[in-house]
DNA sequence: CGGTTGGTTGAGCTGTATCAAAAGATGTGG
DNA sequence: CCACATCTTTTGATACAGCTCAACCAACCG
């Protein structure tokens, strides 16, 4: 059953596959905490009439902090870093973006981060101008990204409690379970997560030095919580006791 | 040239200071960093069609982490925080909240924050789906929430880079430099700060003990960079020295 | 193969959590 | 109005966790 090429419309799974998407907890209720993908078919087919798809190869900066703010982003697919530079010349990595996530959008004029991509990536570009334009026309769509900058708030005050953590392991711990829940829709595949982004990014983002990263890795490691399949994937191998671990303070 | 109390439309200035309102920063270009208030006087007229005004007493609670989330709500005047209960008992504030602020929308069908007066507040009640059927109406409307979203989500993220600094002291005047922004529109008035939230509160939000809190304030106030004119108050003296350690890291 | 970048390991030091207790506020009822 | 009980804040002493600096190891790339 391979997709037909028709004269006029695009097939609906084709659509499916390249048109930009939106995942977050939805608004109202949803089967307990998993994302999905807010935007309807018909609302993604109109957003790719008015955005542009591109590739962006790795380690790219497609902004920096301070830039006049003119576009606004929807990952398709990749992993990206949003940071700002410190006046110590230190590196604060406010998120990682995955495939369902914005970006360009959290600014007032100009850009409060600066946006750089980890793997090569899949975006789809929005002139804001265009964007909020469209919000006007379309109150439905507005909506959706309203629901997905509630998601993002819920997420950044989450990476404020990880912050807070006393414990290197605990903070750890806590940052794969978060990196788990995001870049995919629906419940969990797998044990086993994908974690692109390098030890250093990892110590910027929940607040500790990269040594104290890899100390703390050793030490799940060593309580035979986690393992390290590879260097950018870590697989749970005590969920129960991983989960205590991640709720514990 | 005294207002003319007219017969039918109430005056506008009482509009004004009664009807509910947003700050943050605008979407576009403003007079660098100063929070506007967003919403129009016809917009502000229209909400308080559809509001409650209410007051609430000091130390109330309003909801609870996990309730199912059914209203919105604006505060007009007074202080609240927001807070999570971590599983060892330990309470992470996520944000206080002042005039223009927002909240009760961050959720997903139940609340994911407990809710609590700090001093006596004055809010307006929004039934969720009355909102939510208000912005399908008034695209422009739901665009200065989505403003204000966008504003309290940069302020979640600040509040990530206060709390992964290391030094007490950095992390107690970032968190005067955020308050001191906060629960009023346009440029700041004087350099005397309201704060009304305890020192436990303080602490559990710039992610510290309330010993450290304490030693820290007496190491600003020895530095000559702070003064405390009452218990609920800071009054930056140093501005210059005190923008420097804000900035610092 | 050197060069470069990213990651791990080790030793010492600083700063904050923790525990215990005193001192200040705040509120209540006689 | 004062005395008492309760709560919040401050102060002090100690221990420990993570930062820093420095060296070492591994992977990647021309």
């Amino acid at each position: 059953m391979t997709p037909r090429a028709h004269s006029v419309s695009i097939p609906v799974h084709s659509i499916r596959h390249r048109a930009p998407s939106l995942r977050a907890l939805p608004f109202g209720h949803s089967a307990e905490g998993t994302p999905v993908r807010l935007l309807t078919d018909r609302q993604r087919e109109h957003l790719a009439t008015i955005g542009t798809p591109m590739k962006v190869p790795p380690r790219t900066t497609l902004y920096h902090e301070g830039d006049t703010a003119t576009n606004v982003y929807i990952v398709q697919d990749g992993c990206l870093k949003s940071f700002r530079e410190l006046a110590s010349g230190r590196r604060h990595v406010t998120s990682f973006l995955f495939a369902g996530d914005v970006f360009g959008l959290a600014e007032h004029g100009k850009y409060c981060n600066t946006l750089r991509t980890i793997t090569r990536s899949a975006l789809y570009l929005f002139a804001a101008d265009t964007l909020t334009a469209l919000f006007k026309r379309d109150p439905e769509i507005e909506f959706q990204f309203l629901c997905k900058l509630t998601h993002e708030l819920r997420e950044s005050q989450r990476q404020s409690i990880i912050v807070a953590r006393r414990d290197a392991s605990g903070r750890l711990a806590m940052f794969f379970d978060m990196i788990s829940r995001e870049g995919h829709y629906g419940p969990l595949q797998s044990a086993t997560i994908k974690m692109p982004m390098s030890r250093v990014d990892i110590a910027s983002f929940v607040g500790l030095s990269p040594e104290a990263v890899s100390r703390a890795s050793r030490d799940l490691k060593a309580r035979g919580l986690v393992a390290f399949p590879t260097r950018d994937s870590v697989k749970i191998l005590d969920r129960k006791r991983f989960d205590e671990l991640v709720s514990a303070t």
